[in-house]
DNA sequence: TGTCGTTGTCAACAGCGTTGACAACGTTGA
DNA sequence: TCAACGTTGTCAACGCTGTTGACAACGACA
């Protein structure tokens, strides 16, 4: 796992599919196997490189140039490695969703499938609020890499054990996946905004919606305590509670029917 | 509504809240009335016609330099009437989210407030659909505007029907609103990108997933035809059930207790 | 050893948001 | 009526971005 983190090991070698993620492999099909390793590492550096400098300088902050210089590398050296800046973003992203499936560690089928899900949901939180810079720029893609086909696979398979049908199955799967990843790119999209305009939208509740007339906003007026006070940390829990819910009342009525 | 959208109509003149939007204001406050009218009036308009043009070329196709051309008018005059590109987005995106509002009509207190909510939830979908661009920019953020202290003041004071406490009312609000503007924002995103991109992005299942090992990637298999069947307004809807299904039995325990 | 694919370097392009200077305009006050 | 001054429109320019193409140096294979 940290051999994979820092970049040495490439990910399931010999695997059937072909990473996608690396679409430069179309171009040069021709390519020596010992030097298709050698671009390969050079990769996989590149994107523990990126992962760091996105987590310390922001979305700003990884450009190609920059990012060429922290590996002494001339920047368009990079565009012999990825195709394009939005081919290497998407291989940073698919790199964190491995991380996130790493620190989950094994999963029973002992456990509940209801905390499996919350677990994943924790570590999601946990794994963006760290660095959002990454998901930020790519929570709306489909990496289609390795990561990505590990977490699918961990979410799909707890949701199958939750009674569903097939295709209920597939519906609450893509409900939890797509809710978690587009709220917690909402907040790593904000967070990687500049602080300025951050303190701007924290604190809009208490500088503009309080001062609102009461004739014309008495419901606004009536919960600003509440508006004020409440974290996007609840409002995010709430949302997955509410899907684990809502999968657990369609499972409990397909086991009756 | 009309003249709102076509930018004639200063938004509610004389309100004691200023238009937060309106950040240069406080850069010339000495500004002699009728001056201010008419610099309101080339906002309105400069405003109006980015919209356009954001339709017309999306994302990309949004700079201050084709906004100046549209407008006959040079790129830097922009910068007399927007303090940068941010506050002009979110000037946009607050017209829109108005406009969304006025195409809900009256909401009647008869009109159950689940109905109400999924009203919102059907405008938001098909406005987005039709103008992916400005959410795409500014899904995360908070406008102050006017458009978007109507859609609060709707949406919580529907949410106040549920029979919740104070504090649960507010919970669900923002899980509702969040949901849907994380969720559409994900959506618009996709949707500004390359076509080229979206179409990769749509037939991933179909290219990567259907070719998976089943030994590895189990449910993955299993659920293929489905997985490559589902689709993105089908989840949208289903998290939104979810959520106004937990604010129901919320609501409902609430009496009891 | 010669050949050819690969790699690193350099300059450059077109575009972006944004700033500052400067001239033209039009309202205001004497 | 005229001068003064704040406002507006125009221009050039800065620093930055992603990206491309040309060219020389390198290194493995025949």
């Amino acid at each position: 796992m940290i051999a994979c983190y820092i970049g040495l090991v490439p990910d399931t070698p010999g695997n059937a599919v072909p990473a996608v993620v690396d679409n430069r492999a179309d171009t040069a099909p021709t390519l020596r196997p010992h030097r298709e390793s050698k671009k390969h590492l050079q990769r996989e550096a590149a994107i523990s490189t990126a992962l760091e400098l996105a987590r310390r300088e922001g979305t700003a902050g990884l450009t190609m140039r920059r990012l060429g210089d922290e590996l002494d590398l001339d920047p368009t050296t990079l565009y012999r490695l990825f195709r394009d800046k939005d081919d290497l973003l998407l291989a940073v992203c698919d790199r964190e969703i491995a991380i996130t499936v790493d620190e989950l560690g094994t999963v029973s089928s002992d456990e509940p499938w209801q905390d499996v899900l919350r677990r994943i949901a924790e570590r999601a939180w946990e794994g963006v609020s760290r660095n959002p810079t990454v998901i930020a720029l790519t929570f709306a893609r489909t990496t289609g890499g390795p990561g990505e086909r590990r977490m699918v696979e961990l979410i799909l398979s707890t949701f199958a054990r939750a009674g569903l049908s097939r295709a209920q199955t597939v519906v609450y799967y893509r409900a939890f996946a797509d809710a978690v990843l587009a709220l917690r790119g909402q907040n790593a999209v904000l967070a990687t905004l500049d602080p300025e305009v951050q303190e701007k939208d924290a604190t809009a509740w208490s500088r503009i919606y309080a001062q609102l007339g009461a004739d014309e906003y008495p419901a606004a007026r009536a919960h600003i305590a509440e508006l004020v006070d409440v974290k996007d940390q609840t409002i995010y829990f709430a949302i997955v509670e509410a899907i684990i819910s809502a999968a657990e009342r369609a499972g409990a009525t397909a086991d009756q029917g």
